[in-house]
DNA sequence: ATGAAAGCGCTAACAG
DNA sequence: CTGTTAGCGCTTTCAT
């Protein structure tokens, strides 16, 4: 087993001091560069790596930044990290990903445990749990120390930091407003995960396009509920006893939930029942039709989110130079609506 | 902006020396209360915390484990991320995770990196060009060292170290005998990804299993490719000239596009076609009909590995000690095969 | 009961 | 050109 070598033993070993060590390993021009070679050898020679702890001590710089993930099993988030990961490492900064599984105490351990030294800066999605609770004093904590963050996705109004966010309202709108469009006129709206605002926005969006062209809302035809357990029968008895011919769902696991009730029920999607979901990922794309749905560009955001943050700590932008960043959405259109032929 | 406060500030503030506020700090019989409670409270008012990355240097121990991952958005590895965790967090260990997106170099470059005092051990899993190139030099390296790393799901002869895997073939013998009780006489099999070995042995399983039920192996059905890419034509050119009345696919996103081909010929499934998938994940879980799956215990093997890599950074278990444990797979059966009234 | 000093691995200012 | 020294934040002997 051959233990790592420190400069120390380097030093030892060619009989040099330490500094004329770090100095050659450096490159730097003070040393002649017989030495420097000599050293250098020796070192590739015993693959000589230097501790990242030490240099992060000396430099109060870590290079890395804290990433926080409420579910990693959700798609959106585990493209959005992608985002982050690709930014982080073309800037040379490591990423250190922290899942809260949505919990409070969770999330507060982490960003606590990891604000000490270990990482320069957070990227940070609130837990579901966090935001219903509205205690944001560990953020707020993390941010008086200055440490930046940047928070995606879902944020809240009494933390003041840079944020990176999707439309929400704008992109149920449009979703809502395209179900019509393609002449439904019984529009449900189908939410799980009731409690985050997020959701609020999309329903509110909804609720928007029905009254901006004269719908009256039916109350019957809105599905709001907490977890998915029992979402297939509260779907189904809503088919049982109401028209309906446009789904609107403002997640995937919804859409994957509806798509599979309607064909069980053998109705045909699109021509009786349009469906349009949100977030698209990999359940909207391979279900059967694919889903046409709001495409959250998560990539992006991670991206946007990552180098919102690396320019922060690298004094490109000020620290108190806060900004919200809105990420668009786009329809994307596949087979689970009727073709359009005039555009809007 | 009150940033961080260290022992040193603290001492100066109470005129004590340093080595008493770390004694006092860690509540050390050696001080007295007085002196303790005085130093503890300011220290809290003052919101004091350790660095960690002193206090790492210091131990030559970081609490910190590094994951690599070959893609996030693949939904087993998601899973196994999250047992990783689990453990990790039970154990009082920090995980930093790593995604090399299947390329050799960034999985060289991230796991260089990190073992330098960064992590304390490693959980990975080897990226699909490495398995290629057969290159593991980095990991011998680091294996060298003293590191240690416990290789999960995919892994290599070549590597002597501590691997979770699970039993390819014969979940896949299994797959495919369960298709051949279902009355299935034309059995198809689906590979995407080509190159890695665990794939190999799903087929080798597929073929062992028509063997030993005397059935000729078909090469008109066996579709193996690299990447999904044109996967649908190929389904689509098999299904028109041959007599395919079961397919087994081996990994989830090959089920889901076989599904989505086979609803779109309006072929019944179960009924004229059956499907086996492999990894059951949400894609099996939502599609329509929902896939009878081989199912991966993917949480159960991160939480095997970290286990194990934490039994031997605590000492538990000697670095020598290397041990090869295989997770078991179990078929869930779901609405995409015949309801079977004989169990075997 | 308290403090001085050395050291973890490294850099950097300053001397020589 | 090379070496000495101090210091990053903390712990841990060893004196006092």
């Amino acid at each position: 087993m051959n233990k790592r070598i420190t400069i120390k033993q380097i030093a030892k070993a060619l009989s040099v001091s330490i500094s004329t060590v770090s100095k050659a390993l450096n490159d730097s021009y003070e040393i002649s560069d017989e030495t420097k070679s000599k050293i250098q050898e020796y070192a590739k020679l015993h693959k000589y790596k230097p501790n990242t702890l030490a240099l992060s001590l000396q430099n109060k710089k870590t290079k890395t930044i804290g990433i926080i993930i409420p579910n990693i099993l959700n798609y959106y988030f585990a493209r959005a990290l992608r985002g982050i990961e690709k930014v982080a490492t073309e800037k040379g900064y490591n990423i250190i990903t922290c899942i809260t599984n949505e919990s409070f105490k969770k999330e507060v351990n982490t960003m606590e445990m990891l604000s000490n030294g270990t990482i320069d800066g957070f990227i940070a999605c609130i837990s579901v749990e966090t935001l219903k609770m509205k205690n944001f004093e560990h953020i707020n904590d993390i941010l008086n120390e200055g440490t930046p963050i940047v928070l995606y996705d879902r944020v809240h109004k009494d933390i003041n930091c840079d944020k990176v966010v999707t439309d929400n309202i704008k992109s149920a709108y449009k979703a809502t407003r395209f179900l019509m469009k393609s002449e439904c006129k019984n529009i449900a709206i189908i939410s799980t995960s009731e409690g985050i605002n997020i959701n609020k926005f999309r329903v509110k969006g909804y609720l928007k396009a029905l009254t901006k062209y004269d719908v009256v809302p039916n109350e019957d035809l809105i599905i709001i509920q907490d977890g998915e357990d029992g979402l297939t029968e509260r779907i189904n008895k809503m088919l049982d006893s109401n028209k309906v011919d446009g789904i609107f769902t403002v997640d995937e696991i919804s859409g994957a939930i509806t798509t599979q009730v309607l064909n069980k029920r053998n109705i045909k999607i699109p021509d009786e029942v349009s469906i349009v979901g949100f977030t698209n990922g990999i359940l909207s794309r391979y279900s059967s039709p694919p889903l046409t749905s709001v495409n959250r560009f998560a990539h992006t955001t991670g991206e946007v989110a990552a180098t919102r943050l690396i320019d922060k700590l690298e004094g490109k932008v000020k620290f108190d130079d806060i900004k919200t960043e809105i990420i668009r959405t786009q329809l994307v259109e596949r087979e689970s609506t009727k073709k359009l032929f005039i555009k809007f």
